[in-house]
DNA sequence: ACGCATTTTCGGAATGATTCCTAATTAGAT
DNA sequence: ATCTAATTAGGAATCATTCCGAAAATGCGT
């Protein structure tokens, strides 16, 4: 295993990497950085403000937006965008599997390889992936034992 | 093979289909149909827009947000949804991997199994797919060759 | 500890694709 | 030809995100 995936050594390793880059640690950021490290549950900006206003109670939206702009330029956490909703934030940066649950919106990881390589698709077209984005679409375990709809 | 993949097949299908189910087929309808029955470029509203008024030049953008939405209301065409950028449409209804091009935009077509199924996914996770959404982001083969960015 | 340059914060305005609203038009049935 | 429900068109509204400018704060050098 290369990274521990606690909490606590989350948080270190990304105060760390943006310290080495030169990053500002305010409180703001520190409140985000913290409750982001021990969340896989792909939080909104609006999830993340109303967490972190526990801490700052006066940071505001904009703040929240800068902060995950900065994360996501770092390659640190991965924008998961949609349209109709809002966009989320994922601290699993690898690529994996999001499942979307439509009822209750949870989104979860599908653990395990994902079955295609970018260099089998390049053999096979000549399309030179970069990045991917696997989601399956469909109801939770808790969703969809109390009725899909 | 299941269904012809031609212009004409394929068309002519849509607009049987619509009919059975009682909707009036306007001149606005018919060039949308017809446009995007021969069109494999996953194109956006506007794109649709623009392509309509050539056969119906005063056609609205209000009027092809609407057909779409009721195409695919019906299953007709599927919605691929994006948050920076206008969302696209594709005639190719069944599950498969698109190869969204980072330079030109263009979105094109892996063919070949989705090689996951959704069946494999709520065996492992008790999550239920009902719909799958697999995207590649990276540089299609002309954009590749003449420098990435 | 102090001052300084730069970055960050914050509130509000702007953005832009999509959705909503309403009145006028039209397809298709009788 | 008439009628009615569906469709169209244009404009307003929406809303998450981005942009803006001024005020505040960080962290470095001294
Ligand atoms: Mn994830
Ligand atoms: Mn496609
Ligand atoms: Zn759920
Ligand atoms: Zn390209």
């Amino acid at each position: 295993m290369r990274h521990s995936t606690g909490q606590k050594d989350r948080e270190s390793r990304l105060l760390r990497q943006l310290r080495e880059k030169g990053y500002k640690l305010t409180s703001q950021r520190l409140a985000i950085i913290h409750l982001l490290a021990g969340d896989t549950s792909h939080p909104s900006a609006s999830d993340v403000l109303k967490r972190a206003r526990k801490r700052v109670p006066k940071i505001s939206m904009s703040t929240v937006y800068y902060a995950l702009d900065m994360l996501k330029r770092e390659g640190l956490i991965r924008e998961l965008e949609f349209y109709e909703k809002e966009n989320r934030y994922d601290i699993n940066i690898s690529d994996h599997i999001n499942l979307v649950c439509r009822k209750c919106g949870k989104i979860e990881d599908f653990m395990g390889e994902v079955p295609l390589s970018p260099t089998e698709v390049e053999g096979k077209t000549g399309f030179r992936p970069e990045g991917m984005r696997f989601e399956f679409y469909g109801y939770c375990r808790a969703c969809k034992n109390r009725g899909k709809r």
